[in-house]
DNA sequence: TTGTATTTCATACTTAGGTGTGATGGTATT
DNA sequence: AATACCATCACACCTAAGTATGAAATACAA
């Protein structure tokens, strides 16, 4: 929309010079070769109009262009329902789930109450949350029907 | 460096030019008020010349800055995805399971907490609740961890 | 129309789950 | 010996989950 404008502002400038130099026609045609000196000042004043015209119409092209690259990491293959469930150790040691933690987090997705799986492990309750507390936050969740559904798709857990 | 190329061939441009308007002086000034025409032709032509050399010295000016930003997303293939789950639809009617807690048993084992359930369903928090504990009544278990267990194991859901 | 099941919402209450912080002892690793 | 990690336990605190009970609107079949 201000392309236009400046279109319209050097059109004006233009129409008002022609008239300028029309006038002053009469007033410099009398001295012999002026012609060419005032000629040549115009051609300077042009040529500094297009150059600031350029400058104006150039400068929103200062461009930030953000380019978003998706880069998909890795692809976790599944497995068969029929078939032995192959445990992704490799996940496992990436999330830095412990031994306890592993078996814990099978009990919790059997079904167990924090209480259940302390008296089967023969560990106190305090014991079973912090657990499961380490567990939430290497899997990134927050709540243990999160972690059961997290383990399964990242087959730690069958 | 190459500015001074620029002016050097602007200059030439330039003397060219009045060479040749000192030439047609002779010939166009015979013709009355044809000086405004071709004073016209020469604002025209210079502020074209103008905003070329604009264009030309102002090129490394216009920063085009690309901004790379790279999200690194993991993608995990569902065991679901290549099986076809069949639900086992006489288990469900058997155990007297509505669409709705049907519906609310698949998002507990989605790992949704009954808040998120209530909003995603646009119902109230008692609903969900009512709908669990109805539903932990006709699968027999007592705590949504045992429900996703067992609806898993009678492939209630996948 | 009446009965039955479903879906919805509500109050009050209890229990389980989860967080934050901190401490202790064991066991490898450096 | 020092460090890092794991496993264990503990307390205070808060939130989420689950129970018991009741009630109203809807839908559908007898």
């Amino acid at each position: 929309m201000f392309k236009f404008k400046h279109i319209i502002i050097y059109g004006c400038c233009l129409a008002l010079l022609l008239l300028l130099l029309q006038w002053a026609e009469y007033k410099l045609l009398i001295i012999d070769h002026a012609t060419e000196v005032y000629i040549t000042l115009i051609a300077i004043l042009f040529t500094m109009l297009g150059i600031w015209l350029a400058a104006k119409l150039m400068k929103p092209k200062t461009e930030i262009r953000t380019e978003t690259v998706v880069v998909e990491k890795e692809v976790y293959i599944s497995r068969s329902e029929n078939e032995s469930f192959i445990p992704n150790n490799g996940m496992i040691e990436r999330l830095g789930i412990s031994e306890r933690e592993l078996e814990v987090l099978h009990l919790v997705a059997a079904g167990y109450s924090n209480q259940e799986i302390a008296e089967k492990l023969f560990l106190s309750l305090h014991t079973i949350k912090t657990h499961t507390s380490r567990l939430f936050e290497k899997l990134d969740v927050k709540r243990r029907t999160q972690a059961i559904e997290k383990a399964k798709r990242l087959n730690i857990i069958a």
